[in-house]
Order: structure tokens, then C-alpha cells, then sequence
DNA sequence: TTGCCTTATTGACCCAGGTCAACGCCCACC
DNA sequence: GGTGGGCGTTGACCTGGGTCAATAAGGCAA
């Protein structure tokens, strides 16, 4: 039997092509609107740029690629990755609708980690000098764009934190409680729900073979914590799950 | 037989206490001023605090106080560590001179790790709201933020990268090469210098424990690529090391 | 100087998770 | 609606690094 999910299809409302504003998307209060006023919204719709969705498997940008903009998730999932000079790839990050991604390329001026689509997505694109300068202006949006990068450093800590020492149970159960926690703030269920990367990714991003996380899910079932059937997630006992996260 | 190094005694040039300023101070170009012009950096100036060095375990700030300043590093070496819910602590970075400390507490307004000297340290204080009014009227100001924030992100990136599947050797190896780096923008030697940091917090930072630091130590050293004496490092083959990063 | 206490090294043993291999199941594409 | 190729699961075995323990070597106080 399948688990029936709400799906997020988040379909923009309006007619015209890719079209959104910053002032109508519902994801406008987790996103860069955050904290703006209603003029301030529009002064900033007006440098978004919305083009057509991404596939599944398409890249929005490539590692050491010429920066110029951040991107926030309109709809789909997309994941972070770089290359290691010995060629192996890392996932360093899961961008959900109404995260930004792409700061790490303000640094350098180059991408710092390639972006692709886990499955079809539309992203804004935020071009970063036009965002500078209106930073500049409206001081609302300049602080709430250095929190947004702080909560990036913060997170990543957390994974560091997560990667070094805890257990492969600890590395999974982190992981959906994320993902749960994420889904929450955008108004969908964070009990059900379905995971929109593979196992590898999920192995990749957390330093685990695909085995691992395998026998992890199939051990998290038998103990009745949670309910897998493929990329369909139940999540039946969060505290405990919330309790492994940190063992 | 002892190793001679060049040690970095960063002493404040100027006669009166704890005092110095950006415009003579050597690690300008490493620091905030870098990318400002003279008069711009007279402006910074005015908003930098410093204050009395901090001795040896003493803390600049903890988990969770309130947020109000990022620091900068005049001599010493800090690290930044979280505490995670089960109590273990979690080295998140190393900041020697020239680097900027407390960025992950802009997000939500309380520090997300806490710093704590490894040896005699003086900071410069960095009051935050200071900066953000600044940068507003400085575009060179803000830029050079964002990017020092970006940088810090693609940092902690790589450090996910290598926590999530190097070996031992290759945990060390890429330490030592950052830190060799790091001195050589400092103009100090990079080949010879000394650990301030205990092997504890080397394994802790690289998610090893302090037998295996020691033994990979003694490895490298048996294998002709380091010498080792106690906290005194000499770097006999760096192009080794390098390789053993990303093995 | 002595002595104590913290930090580092080394050895012996063990285990979580990696590796290798086989197999089943989806689903996408003829 | 069949079939091929990826994706996921499971089992058996192996190994890198953790754990535990003993010892050495600094470093600081008195």
C-alpha cells in the first residue's frame, strides 16, 4: 500500500509565463521579502528575474562558474555539490522552496559548489550586484541578507558537528528531522512526506555508502520509529527520532 | 634537539595600552580595511574597540549570549566551538590573526558557538550594528563583508567535504596545509611553526580522537614528510602533503 | 629541584560501517 | 505490456579507526 502524501505542487497563481511576484508568493514570508515592507517588496520584485522551470537533473549553476546571482527555491528541490580535487563529489547541502542558495560564490566570484535539480523546479534568480545596491538603501533587506548568511554558516556547523562523530543512525535520523522541521515552516505536513533525493544523495550528503542508509531506514522501520515504502516517508515516533539525532 | 621558529609576537606598535589602529596596523590587508581607501578606513576605525588581550582559556564570548560584535584577531589564536545537545563539544574552527570570528551569530542574534583563547590573544571588537550602518554608506565596506561571509560558508564547505569521507591521514594533512597557508598570508614561515592547539582539539575539530592524531603524526614523521616535536611542526615535503589531502 | 598533573605516544584489541556480491523492484521507454 | 537499467535492499566479510590501558614527557607551582 502507498502512503498518501500532500504533494507541494506550488504552482504559480498567476497567468503569464513563469510569472510570480515577490508580493503574491506564499513563500514571500520565509524568503528575502522577510522583514521588508510592502513598497520595499516591490522595489525588490523589481530585480528578481523568473525564467523557465529546471528539469530533473539540469544544473542552475556549475562549481567555479562566474558568479553574478543567488537563487531562492520556488518550487522543486535542488541539491548543493562540489568536486574534490581527487574527483569524488560531496553534497553539501538539500535547497527547499523558500531557501536561497548560491552565497557561497559571493566570496570569490565563482561558484564555490554546483546546483541541480532533484526534480522539475523554478527558482528566482537574484542578481547579486543589483542586490548590493539596494541593500545599501534599505537597511531591512541588508540585514536580513547577513542573517540569511550567518544561518547558512550556522547550519553548515551543524553538519560538521553532525559529521564528525555521531553514528549513522544519529546522521539520518538529523537529517529528517530537518527535513520535517523545513517542511513544517512551509505549511506541509512534517510527518508524511516524500524525499525528493536518493538514497546516494542522502549517503553522499552525510558521509554513509547507500548500504548504510539503507540498513539505517530498514532498522528505523523495525523499531516502529518510522514507515518507509521507497522515497515515501512516515515519520510515526518524532520525539524518538529527535532522540537518536543527537545519540 | 629543538626546532627554531620564527614565533609571531603581533605586538601593538604604538605606545598607549592595548592601543593600535587599522591604518598602521600590519594585518590590514588581511582584515576588514582590505579594499578600503585611507580615508575609508579612518571611518572603520572610529567604530573598532580594543581592549585588553585575553590570557590563555579565557573566553571572548559563549553559545547562545547575546549577539553584538564580530571580532577580528590582532595576535594569538582563538577556536570556536559548539556544544552539542548531549554535551559533546565540537571545535568548529581555528582563527589566527588577520581573521574574523563571531559571523555566526548575526542570524539570530546570539552567538551560535562560543570563542576561547589557546594562548595570550588580542581581538579587535567589532560592534555590529556599527558595521551594518557603516557598510550601508560604504559599498567597498559591505562588499568586502558579504564576501568575508561567503568565504567563511565555502570554508566550512570544504571541512564538510573532508569530515564526510577522507581518512585520518588526509584530515591531517589538510589541516597542516591550511594552517602552512594560512601563515604564509601572514608572512610567516610555512614550513616551520607551532601548533597552538592541543592534539585534543585537533582530533576534535578533525573528528578524530587524540591516539589517532598522534598516530598519524608519528606516520607522516616516520615516512619523511613532517617533523615533529612536540607543538613545533616542520614541513619537509609539502608537496606530499598536499597529496595526502585528498587521498 | 621535586612532584604533580596535564598532554602525548604507543600497543592490543574490537566494532561500526565500508566493501563486495547477489538479488528484487520499480518505472521509463520501446 | 514487456524488458532493460537504474535504484534500493540484504547478507557476508573486512578494515580503519575507536577504545582501553600503560607509559612517557612536558610544564608549572611551591
Amino acid at each position: 500500500m502507498k502512503l498518501i502524501v500532500d504533494r507541494n505542487e506550488d504552482v504559480p497563481t498567476a497567468p503569464s509565463p513563469y510569472q510570480a511576484s515577490c508580493t503574491t508568493c506564499r513563500l514571500s514570508s520565509l524568503c528575502l521579502p522577510l522583514a521588508l515592507e510592502a513598497a520595499e517588496i516591490d522595489v525588490l520584485d523589481r530585480i528578481v528575474q523568473r525564467s523557465k522551470p529546471l528539469q530533473k537533473g539540469q544544473h542552475l549553476y556549475r562549481e567555479s562558474e562566474h558568479f553574478q546571482s543567488v537563487f531562492a527555491v520556488r518550487s522543486g528541490t535542488l541539491k548543493a555539490y562540489r568536486t574534490t580535487d581527487n574527483g569524488r563529489e560531496q553534497v553539501t547541502g538539500f535547497y527547499f522552496p523558500g531557501e536561497i542558495l548560491g552565497m557561497d560564490g559571493i566570496g570569490n566570484n565563482r561558484h564555490a559548489s554546483s546546483a541541480k535539480a532533484l526534480e522539475t523546479a523554478a527558482v528566482c534568480e537574484i542578481p547579486f550586484t543589483a542586490l548590493e545596491t539596494l541593500s545599501a538603501k534599505m537597511p531591512h533587506l541588508q540585514r536580513h541578507f547577513f542573517q540569511l548568511m550567518s544561518r547558512e554558516i550556522a547550519e553548515d556547523q551543524q553538519l560538521i558537528t553532525l559529521l564528525s562523530k555521531s553514528s549513522a543512525d544519529a546522521r539520518v535520523a538529523a537529517l529528517l528531522v530537518s527535513i520535517s522541521t523545513r517542511n513544517a515552516r512551509r505549511k506541509l505536513s512534517s510527518i508524511r512526506f516524500r524525499l525528493s533525493m536518493s538514497r546516494v544523495d542522502i549517503g553522499n550528503y552525510l558521509g554513509l555508502t547507500v548500504e548504510t542508509v539503507s540498513r539505517v531506514f530498514s532498522r528505523m522501520q523495525k523499531l516502529g520509529v518510522l514507515r518507509v515504502e521507497n522515497k515515501e516517508i512516515e515519520i510515526l515516533d518524532r520525539d524518538a527520532l529527535i532522540e537518536m539525532a543527537d545519540a
